[in-house]
DNA sequence: GGCATGACGGTTATGCCATAACATGATGTT
DNA sequence: AACATCATGTTATGGCATAACCGTCATGCC
């Protein structure tokens, strides 16, 4: 994300949360911002070390409850497969995404994707199972990367 | 999984592994009858204390490795979201799979859907992106306990 | 003002998940 | 026997996540 996109999300969340009633704190925002601006997903501890920066001794508690925070708020998002956090690139609405998760550059894409969330929907009625929350994470190779693969 | 069905699955995997030139040592063996016999999944070490009843001081490399092994033999699955593992029930033939997990009584159901893989190998197509190992697990409840929930 | 209430975050300690590194033992081959 | 290879034992360590307790500050009520 660069600087311009940045500003427009953290602008964005400012506001989402004033709508909800929710503060948005300056060991939240840190947090929230720190994700944004990586190119990468970052772990709690890899968060807990960049806030060094800015703050005096940050211990693991005060990154997971700003991370809680931000989860519920749907500001950001968890990688299950590889226990570390995204910004979310889209916070307006609720949603429920997919990731693809490039294993040789690490780049990891946000997809909102109808036809997947169709066929997830049409399955958990043939079962009657209720979801609440779909981890839906394909770990493989991006487009770039295959290419260099090729070529190299 | 019943005494029968854990046989059958047993039988199998021997005989799969022996088709493979896999070696399905005591060790793996173990960590395997004691996913499958378990009526939900278990974390490395859950499956370590469970062990202490047969093997003399275990530790945490002897379950990973088993753990491992049985993973390339496609003869388990790990469930991201929980940090545990699954027997599988049909590893007869290499797959991915889905999952339903219910928070509420912790049953565990693997599903084999082909039309969220249609869906997803969609949106890998229209992407570039080459998937390796696709993580699909539905957090929520299941039909059982979404009606206990009802009449509850 | 005085005082309860509740959200936020600092601090310390702890527990679970997972692997590195090195030593030993089992198995099969020549 | 000598050797290569794979599996396992053993010890130590690193990474992920939370429990429990306490101080602080804002807010609302008497
Ligand atoms: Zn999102
Ligand atoms: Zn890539
Ligand atoms: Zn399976
Ligand atoms: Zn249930």
């Amino acid at each position: 994300m660069n600087k311009k996109q940045l500003t427009k999300v953290l602008g964005g969340a400012e506001k989402l949360c004033r709508k909800r009633g929710a503060r948005l704190t300056a060991r939240r925002r840190t947090v929230l911002e720190l994700l944004c601006a990586s190119d990468k997903p970052l772990s709690a501890y890899e968060i807990l070390d960049r806030m060094r920066a800015t703050t005096r001794n940050p211990a693991p508690p005060t990154v997971y409850r700003a991370l809680d925070f931000l989860l519920e708020q749907g500001l950001i998002h968890k990688l299950e497969s590889l226990h570390a956090f995204v910004g979310c690139t889209h916070p307006e609405h609720p949603h429920s995404s997919q990731f693809l998760i490039c294993g040789d550059c690490g780049e990891v894409s946000e997809m909102e994707n109808e036809a997947i969330l169709q066929s997830l929907q049409t399955a958990e009625r043939a079962t009657g199972f209720k979801t609440r929350h779909p981890v839906v994470e394909l770990l493989g190779t991006c487009a770039q990367c295959a290419e260099k693969h090729q070529s190299g």
